[in-house]
DNA sequence: GCCAACGTTGGC
DNA sequence: GCCAACGTTGGC
């Protein structure tokens, strides 16, 4: 099993917005970078876990955990011409973006990257960087457990 | 709203 | 296939 970060703009879907979704589940619908489409359609696996991450809103941080729960499929609104998402170079035939779905686990208690910022332990993380701007990003095994300590 | 960093595009 | 220009991300 592997961990991940999975950044959302709560705007767009924030943890409180997939509760209340049917199964508590959500298309990671948007993603239109390869590293990111990569992580979702060569690595991720049912059953891995993620944290949640808000980005671009006042507070960034952790604000939960979903799991993977679907196998990797094409992504829906790159074939809808209305979605801001649309892409005309794809097809049904040969899709170009490729996502999973996640399904809620547990709102943590909030974590912001201030916060993450302080333990030498967690400073190689992807998302904490200088330029990240990648919205999917592996986390160790070392930086799973050692967040999950700090939300006990 | 600024801007650093980095990804993408397209002319050559 | 190089690389300048441009666009996007996202914390600050």
């Amino acid at each position: 099993m592997q961990y991940w970060l999975m950044k959302s703009e709560p705007g767009e879907v924030s943890i409180d917005h997939v509760i209340e979704l049917p199964n508590q589940m959500v298309e990671w619908f948007g993603i239109r970078n390869y590293q990111a489409r990569n992580f979702m359609r060569d690595m991720m696996q049912i059953g891995d876990k993620a944290l949640f991450w808000h980005s671009s809103c006042k507070e960034p941080g952790i604000y939960g955990i979903v799991t993977i729960a679907t196998e990797v499929h094409p992504e829906t609104l790159q074939f809808l011409p209305d979605s801001e998402y649309y892409e005309p170079k794809s097809t049904p035939e040969k899709p170009l973006w490729w996502c999973i779905d996640v399904k809620f686990e547990r709102k943590t208690k909030f974590i912001s990257i201030q916060e993450l910022r302080k333990y030498p332990e967690l400073e190689n993380m992807r998302v904490l960087q200088r330029g990240n701007r990648l919205s999917i990003t592996p986390v160790s095994k070392d930086e799973w457990d050692f967040i999950m300590n700090l939300m006990d």
